[in-house]
This record gives structure tokens, sequence and C-alpha cells, in this order.
DNA sequence: GCGCATATTTCGCTATACGAACTATTAGAC
DNA sequence: GTCTAATAGTTCGTATAGCGAAATATGCGC
């Protein structure tokens, strides 16, 4: 496998480059940043808009306009912190908690579906080789600075 | 690594789930479609635009909208088929392929940067494995029927 | 030539993402 | 206390995206 061959994968896979985010949408009726922010809101009781948007990487506004389309259909409920009036808090409905189940059933399909490709063996091996390849990008990222919470934002061509 | 652990390395992963996209549109100002657009045109000369939203599964009101906004970056062209004068046909310019190279230029780095991760070993290994899940799901997906080319929009609630 | 099929574009609509300006609240200076 | 600056969020305007339906243009069969 060289450069040329992980090229013509990549251009052979294009379809699922395309579309991560379409997998998500077509399951489930919600966009990517949507469900990123479910699942903040999931793993952090009452979450803050300001520690939303840092933890999706989005400007305030941005993280304003998920959270409004989720409360809006109903998966989350927004709250004012009773201890300083400024700061909205955001928590999961029961029908956002029961979409996440969902979401992790999908997730578990998924992983059953690649391990019954595999032998335990390989299953294994694999697991290690991903933990091993994203600790390391980790680090090297870490190390190049600390990154100006980069700026999503492309610059446009002429 | 069970069920949750890789939840919870999806959460820890958040800004990569969400950010496929970015990676590439802060380096090269296209957006996942135009970059595949891109791709397709290189590798079928003078594709078609039917060809080109069949490549990537997207109405061809969406095809005409991304070549479009390529043909103003100067990176596409567009020509009509002399034979059959309703045809259009699309083609990398000069811009376009440099700009692919660059493309491949990060595609490199990005592989080489795993692969200084790893030891030959197991990055011989990790390939096998992605090629034979590639293969696996690529199959299953098969099988179940003539997918109809998904529609893409999702439903939505309510 | 007529009518139907094919290839593509145009149009209108709905989302999305985001910067800049604005609002509300708190904290600090005096 | 009250004035000012900082903080937390929202609103507003704008630009871009994706797409269905209708429109346009061309080709084909007879």
């Amino acid at each position: 496998m060289d450069y040329n061959d992980l090229y013509q994968f990549m251009l052979d896979n294009i379809q699922k480059i395309v579309m991560p985010e379409e997998l998500i949408k077509i399951e489930l009726s919600v966009s990517r940043f949507e469900l990123a922010a479910l699942m903040l809101a999931e793993r952090h009781d009452n979450i803050t808009m300001s520690a939303l948007a840092q933890g999706m990487s989005v400007p305030m506004s941005t993280a304003t306009g998920v959270v409004d389309r989720l409360v809006r259909k109903k998966l989350l409920k927004r709250d004012r912190s009773e201890e300083d009036r400024r700061i909205v808090t955001v928590a999961l409905t029961e029908e956002g908690s029961e979409l996440l189940e969902k979401v992790k059933k999908h997730l578990r399909l998924f992983f059953d579906r690649v391990k019954s490709l595999l032998t335990e063996e390989e299953f294994e091996t694999g697991i290690n080789l991903i933990r091993k390849i994203a600790l390391g990008l980790r680090q090297d990222q870490t190390v190049s600075g600390d990154r100006p919470v980069l700026s999503r934002r492309a610059i446009k061509i002429e």
C-alpha cells in the first residue's frame, strides 16, 4: 500500500468520505453539530452555552442556533442559572436521552458488524492500533503550540 | 474495549467527528462535495454532469451548484459535448490539478505521520485490517438489496 | 415535423454558520 | 452606592448549501 493506493482507496470510498454526516442525519434527523451538542449535554450536566460552544469549537452565535433547533425539537431544555443570571444552562430532555440511546444502539450495531468481520484477535489488535494512533496524533497536535481555537471559516479564494 | 469505552472515545473525539469537513476546508477552501467533484473529474476525463452527480450521490441540481462554484474558482472548466449537445462535460483546469496535488501532499503527510507512530509491522497489520473491514462492510451493504440511491434529506421531526 | 425521452440549468425555498451589534447581568473601582 | 468594564448570550443580517420542481435545450423514432 503506497500513496497512490491510498488515494485510490479514498476515491473508491468518496461516498463514505462525503457521507459521514448523512449517516447521522438519515437515521436521526439531527445534524452533526446537533449530535455533538446532545452528546456534550449528556456528558456534562447542565452545561453552559459557553462550554457547549467551546466543546464544539464554534462561536456562541452558532451554538445558540444549534440549541435553538434542539429546543424546538424538544431534545434539549434551556435554563437560566440562579446564581449568575447571565448564564444559560442546557440539559437533555427525556426525548433527548432517548435519541442518544438510539445513537448508541446504532453505534453498537456498527461495532458488532465490524467485530463480526474479524477474529477476536484481529479486533483487539485493531483497537490497540487505533488507540495508539489517536494518542500519537493528539500529542503531535498539542506539541505544535497552543493552537488558537482554530478559526473555522476558510479563507475565500480571491 | 466495550461499547461504553467506544462511546467515550467518540465523545473525546467529538471535534474530529464534527470536523472532517473542516480539515479540508481550512487547508484548501473547498467543501467536501467540491473536493469529491474534483477527484471524480481527475479520475474520469471529461466526466458528464450526470456521472458526477451519480458519483457524489446527489441530485443534478446540487451537482450544478457544486460545479458552478468550482468553475467560478477556476478549478474546473465546463464544456458542451459536440456529439450530443445536451451533454455538459467537466474537466480540471491547471489550477484544479494543482489543488489536487496539494490534497495528495496533505494525504501523504498524514499517511507518514501515522506511519511514524507505528512500527513497520503494525502499519502493515493496520492496513490489512482496514482493507478487510472495508471489504466486509461493502459486501454487507450490497447484499441488502439494490439500495435506491438513498434519499439524502432527513425526515423532519414533527 | 411531432412527441417523447434525456441532460442540464434555473428558481424558489429551507437550513446552516457566523460576525457584529445588542441586551442583560455581574464584578470591580472609587 | 453608582459608574464602568467585563462576561454570557441572543438577535440580526448575510452568505452559502442542498434540493425539488419547473423550465430549457437537444436528440431520437416514426
